[in-house]
DNA sequence: ATGGGATTTCAAGTGCACTTGAAGTCAATA
DNA sequence: TATTGACTTCAAGTGCACTTGAAATCCCAT
């Protein structure tokens, strides 16, 4: 009652019992104790792989959710991790903002877009809304 | 001097030229102009692939960019298809900008967590902090 | 006219994040 | 006790978005 074998976990978390054993081969999620090879999970497994979806759906890739849980020496005390973190993904996070808002605003103007074609919105009365919205023509940190 | 070839294109748009001939594959970009085999590129494409790479670099698959360039029927004015995708993704780029703001909120909130052990962070001080980010438990609709 | 670099096509390879399949084991129910 | 469904491991497969390699062709400078 008080613990779940791996298809209750996947059914509470939403996500399915293969990607579980995934992030758990991943180093992602600790080894849960066994009962005579069932996994037997406690219930702060749910609030890991809530931890853990929330950053993939964020576009963060299972390595770094890794080193965020588990990258750093032992006795790294989670302050530190969090600051290194921080600095390190603050700026990716903020530039994922920043193009969303953009994105957005594109989708926004488009809606009062007249053109007659498509290829307009390239070279008439749209032109200047990807700039507008995008001003550099730099590579972006693609934080995928 | 007018037009380019795709190593210039390129160059200019930051993006490989394998990736130039791949987005032209998938229905992305119009065939270019040849001369003797080689594509010659008018200015315009560079316009193009900036709206490619910011779609993409949100997100976007390569098969939505498709129909949002192109996958309309061709009597289909600009102004219909952007409500159609504005309809369709608007929803979509909100909730990306909802959760990297709350990505963004845990990563500050973490930077003032006391926690001796990183396990304590989904136990104890820091609890709370993914729930309060991320309240539902519900799947979103993952954007990539 | 010749060598080097850019381009062409086509097929195959890559990396990530899983998913699927096979063959076997365990638990709960009839 | 027998069946059914959930679980186990391990290997292989999948889908996306490209990338890489090979062999041929083309442009330009010497």
């Amino acid at each position: 009652m008080e613990n779940l074998n791996i298809g209750q976990v996947a059914r509470r978390a939403g996500i399915p019992a293969s990607a579980i054993r995934y992030y758990e081969e991943s180093g992602l999620l600790p080894q849960p104790a066994r009962q005579s090879g069932w996994r037997r999970y406690g219930p702060e497994v749910l609030q890991q792989l809530l931890v853990i979806r929330t950053a993939r759906e964020l576009g963060f890739g299972v390595e770094e959710i890794r080193v965020l849980l588990h990258g750093f020496p032992s006795d790294t005390a989670p302050p530190a991790r969090w600051r290194k973190l921080a600095a390190e993904k603050l700026p990716a996070i903020e530039a994922v903002i920043r193009r969303a808002t953009a994105m957005k605003r594109m989708l926004q103007i488009g809606l009062s877009c007249r053109c007659v074609q498509i290829e307009d919105c390239f070279t008439e009365d749209c032109a200047g809304v990807v700039q507008e919205v995008r001003g550099d023509r730099k590579a972006l940190p693609v934080m995928q």
